[in-house]
DNA sequence: CTCCTTCCATACGGCACCGTATGTTGGCGA
DNA sequence: TCGCCAACATACGGTGCCGTATGGAAGGAG
């Protein structure tokens, strides 16, 4: 079977979601993809290419589409709410994000998160603007829910089971002034 | 020189801070302490043993003596202001938590993080009770604010320098009714 | 059909770490 | 002072992963 690059960095994807980052290697991938290591190195110099690849490729696919679906809601409750409810949604998508998180540190991911974080914090500003906060709070509460977001996206994690009664609280609580 | 048990997992701990779960392997560890691993696995039956001990260690010393300290502030609002100011310190402390919660589905570490974030969601609890919120509400809260206190740690590590400025307006919006 | 490039398999050496087996030492009890 | 045992050091084999070298197959260009 022919390989591409994005044949590759799909699979790795996958691997990040499951395993985290340490399941991003070259040779567990290559068995799983019933092929050998040859075909990677094929197409990729060395691990650290394929894993830029492959994170580069999830900031591609997955910030600006959630904020494009989120942005179909009408009001600023309901896009926040949105947005928390579907990035903690425990699919492939949350997963990645926390292989991530918790490899931050890593000279591959750390440019990639800021990148993503300061583009969602943006937007999260722009959101607490439209509900009536000067700049000034609007990045402080921004700040907050994102902070929130992820704490609850680790909680999944640890203690799965305790995070979704509390999304209506946690957006009240944000929005109120 | 002769080492202990304890030694060993002090050791560990800082290791543990500076270089997170990977940094905690026998032999890098015992050239770290200028000695070899026959040291180690003389103590230790294993390196999840030894891992083991040290984050029961780290449990014993660093969960309760938090609360303790908190416990010292007057107001409701003090106390929970202090415990974030405190734990989001980023000495050993806060990294020794984060090197856990990046690897919380580790076997060794997954039970000692349960048993460390439902004590705390416990004393959370309480203190939002204390701030006049009924058992549901103040539960809901304590979610809220351990989420808030994991999410502004890990924003710590990826754009450092964002959150101190936010601790006020964070305390604000969770204690409010 | 042939040639050439792309794609891949095989085989190899190397490194880092785990765990075991066994030798060595230094201090303490009798 | 002798012997013993805890506390090591040393040496070894094993595993999993990285990266390289090289040969072979497969498919399009001519």
């Amino acid at each position: 079977m022919r390989r591409t690059r994005e044949d590759w960095t799909e699979i790795a994807l996958r691997a990040l979601a499951e395993g985290g980052l340490q399941a991003v290697a070259v040779e567990p991938l290559a068995a799983r993809a019933g092929a050998t290591k040859g075909s990677v190195y094929h197409h990729f110099p060395n691990r650290d290419a394929l894993l830029k690849a492959t994170v580069e490729r999830w900031e591609r696919e997955h910030t600006e589409r959630v904020i494009e679906l989120v942005e179909s809601e009408k009001t600023p409750q309901d896009k926040l709410r949105t947005l928390f409810a579907t990035v903690l949604g425990r699919q492939r998508n949350g997963s990645v994000e926390m292989a991530l998180q918790a490899n931050a540190e890593n000279e591959v991911i750390a440019p990639v998160l800021k990148r993503v974080t300061e583009r969602r914090l943006g937007y999260l500003t722009k959101l607490f603007e439209q509900l009536g906060f000067d700049h000034e709070h609007a990045k402080k509460r921004a700040l907050i829910a994102f902070s929130l977001y992820l704490g609850q996206a680790q909680m999944y994690v640890t203690l799965p089971g305790l995070v979704e009664p509390v999304l209506d609280e946690a957006v009240q609580v944000l929005t109120r002034r």
